[in-house]
DNA sequence: ATGTGACCTTGATCTATGTCAAATTTTTTG
DNA sequence: CAAAAAATTTGACATAGATCAAGGTCACAT
């Protein structure tokens, strides 16, 4: 259970044997069971916008995002679509116990995932607790994430949600590094339309809760994909959210 | 992994030796620890309404459901709320691994939890593979249920909404018995108001959707919490799912 | 450098659902 | 059983966000 990040994001590992290293990759590198895991590895990438596997598909693979966003969908008949997962470096993608996909799952950007065939990992899970533990504690932080997700689908104003987003998306990105609350800088990997779809909006919405947000000067937008907030409270007041992000004793 | 339902629905299961026989509860008495589970275990009730636990709360215990509703929500400052949970016999309640509650925890109607300690129980759970397991499966399976409910909140009508809550609860009362796809019963164990919870809609809404719903012949109240569905497929139909329900190979 | 397609913005209008308020029905309680 | 409380329905009206329709901007390929 060591390297593992606390909390409310995704659980990731930096591992010294990974080919990759000094990176947040493949969580199940744990060194005892490395042979056995590093044998079963496969990187495979797609490209911006391909597929990597619709919704009842046969999953014969499972396995972790090494670099780039990948997204978790679900389409409605006539085309309506909502995002359910957005899968960054470190993350999970597939489901151990299940043999058919039940959601899309596409590229946002480049993607490089770290690939494990499902049936020999769902073998290797039943033997190694540890693995089991991990997998065990990632699915309860999704669990968490998700649910906070409903709030914002359920109850949130198109305002809060784009703030919501935002912070979410800056967080990841600086996770581990800057904690300070101040002029924040990062990448929006997500066009409006990705942006909509996750925020359950339009978006034609999207683009104007985004610019009425630079109006009011608690965003700035230097290229239209790149965010700098100069008062992370600021934005963080735009939420909705309890302001102290739900550590009260 | 016997006994277990194997799919979107809660893992539950029947033990012949919990106290409470031929009833979908504790779904953690496996035979060969049950004098260990046996000798944690104890029931509380509580009455319709009452809170079980409160986020932010330190959360002393773990358990599962018995018998009644209970239902997971998390509010915001200004009092709007959603729901992101709602449990029925045999659901777990409760995080192992994390020390305060980070949602509400409400009885809907009397409810009788089967409860453990939560510091022996994350004992129990690092030494015990089966418990693990189990707890991984449960999680998956709830991981899928919020994902469709994140599609639902996000992207769907009142009248879908309304439909879809009702082919859920139809199915969660019907589920190993009338797989029959006619002439349903079921009561609603929720208000109208619990129900503008779950959906991410105003109480008023959901009476007029439902009413509307009963106007079109879809449904028929007997009373204002029992429902009787004569053509489930014409309720499916008004749900905006998949019409096979997601089991296309 | 110019054209082409993807992405984004902006405006005008529409509509599903929210809001506020008041009946009506059902349940609970003394 | 009567009265009070709780839950539900219904109506009139307001509005956030959707929809439809241009137009603008940017990156990249020829």
């Amino acid at each position: 259970m060591k390297n593992i990040t606390p909390n409310f994001t995704p659980a990731s590992v930096n591992c010294d044997e990974c080919p990759i290293k000094d990176r947040a990759v493949c969580a199940y590198c744990e060194k005892s069971e490395m042979a056995l895991l590093e044998a079963m590895k496969s990187y495979k990438t797609y490209a911006a916008g391909d597929p990597i596997i619709f919704a009842g598909d046969r999953m014969v693979f499972v396995g972790s995002v090494v670099t780039g966003v990948a997204r978790l969908s679900q389409t409605m008949e006539d085309g309506r679509k909502q995002m359910v997962g957005l899968l960054l470096p470190s993350d999970f993608v597939g489901r151990p116990g299940r043999s058919y996909s039940a959601f899309d799952v596409e590229a946002t950007t480049d993607v490089t995932l770290c690939r494990f065939e499902r049936k020999p990992f769902e073998k290797l899970l039943s033997d190694i607790p540890n693995l089991r533990e991990r997998m065990l504690e990632m699915a309860l932080d999704e669990l968490d994430a998700a649910r906070e997700w409903m709030l914002l689908l359920g109850r949130k104003t198109a305002r809060e949600k784009i703030a919501s987003l935002l912070t979410i998306i800056a967080r990841r990105q600086n996770s581990t590094a800057t904690v300070s609350k101040n002029d924040i800088t990062f990448d929006l990997n997500l066009t409006r339309e990705a942006m909509s779809e996750y925020l359950g909006l339009t978006l034609e919405t999207v683009s104007r809760q985004i610019n009425a947000l630079k109006k009011d000067g608690v965003i700035r937008l230097e290229k239209k994909r790149q965010v700098h907030v100069k008062d992370f409270a600021r934005l963080l007041a735009e939420t909705g959210d309890d302001a102290d992000g739900g550590f009260l004793a």
